[in-house]
DNA sequence: TGCTATCATTCGCATATTAGAATCGGATTG
DNA sequence: CAATCCGATTCTAATATGCGAATGATAGCA
């Protein structure tokens, strides 16, 4: 293990303290991937099968180029797993926290329905 | 266990539909709910103890009002347990799935830091 | 080479969300 | 009771985000 000295413990608490507030910045942004109830249900589409972009634009009947930004979304954040193969692209999730993070989440939620509903930030 | 027979499936499939938007309308709630780092922030202070709201504030250097804001939110979305007694109001993490969320999206993250730090759609 | 299908990108607009500042209300203390 | 502390609420402004519509880009096909 390689390691520099300081004289002071203020500087790498300091840098400590950026690099978490970082870190916190960057799985906030996840959270707020997962967020939105188009991508969940694109996730939910995309769990067992793979699926093309076309097939998701019918099952979310929103605007194919909505519903290209959201996948792009999702392959961005590590939700989501992408194949092209001529002009196709294939999307499905891969990672099986993806879907351990739902279950979660619908665990907690279904003990807080209500109050999760009445919240004021979040509407 | 009372159930009413339908002459059709088309409505019970209906309604399913619908009552499924609303449980992915509220699931994106809970999402959007950890989708903020001072909310992240706050959580990880109340991991291991109680904190109350002026311990908040002093942690996270945001005012006061922000803050309460911040916790009644995490509070309302089952992220966090309140107790109160006398002028003082409590915090702490008190369902264990709320770590378990936390280290899950950790986990991603720490795999797909660069895309999502470069995601157009979660600034 | 046109022509179409598939997917990505850009634009303008509406809503959601955050922040600080100020204020309000309840509880404790002198 | 008056003063103070703690927490909740309200206000305005700034930013983030979602949406449809239109457009662009590439691959396959007639």
């Amino acid at each position: 293990m390689l390691c520099l000295m300081t004289t002071s413990y203020a500087p790498t608490r300091a840098l400590n303290a950026a690099a978490e507030r970082a870190g916190e910045e960057l799985l906030a942004r996840f959270y707020r991937a997962m967020g939105d109830p188009t991508r969940l249900r694109l996730l939910e589409f995309c769990a067992s099968e793979e699926r093309t972009g076309t097939e998701c634009v019918a099952q979310t009947m929103i605007s194919q180029g909505r519903v290209s930004a959201h996948l792009a979304c999702l392959v961005s954040c590590g939700l989501l797993g992408l194949r092209r193969s001529g002009r196709y692209a294939y999307y499905r999730v891969t990672d099986p926290r993806v879907m351990e993070l739902i279950a979660l989440g619908r665990g907690v939620v279904a003990d807080h329905a209500a109050s999760i509903a009445a919240c004021a930030t979040v509407q």
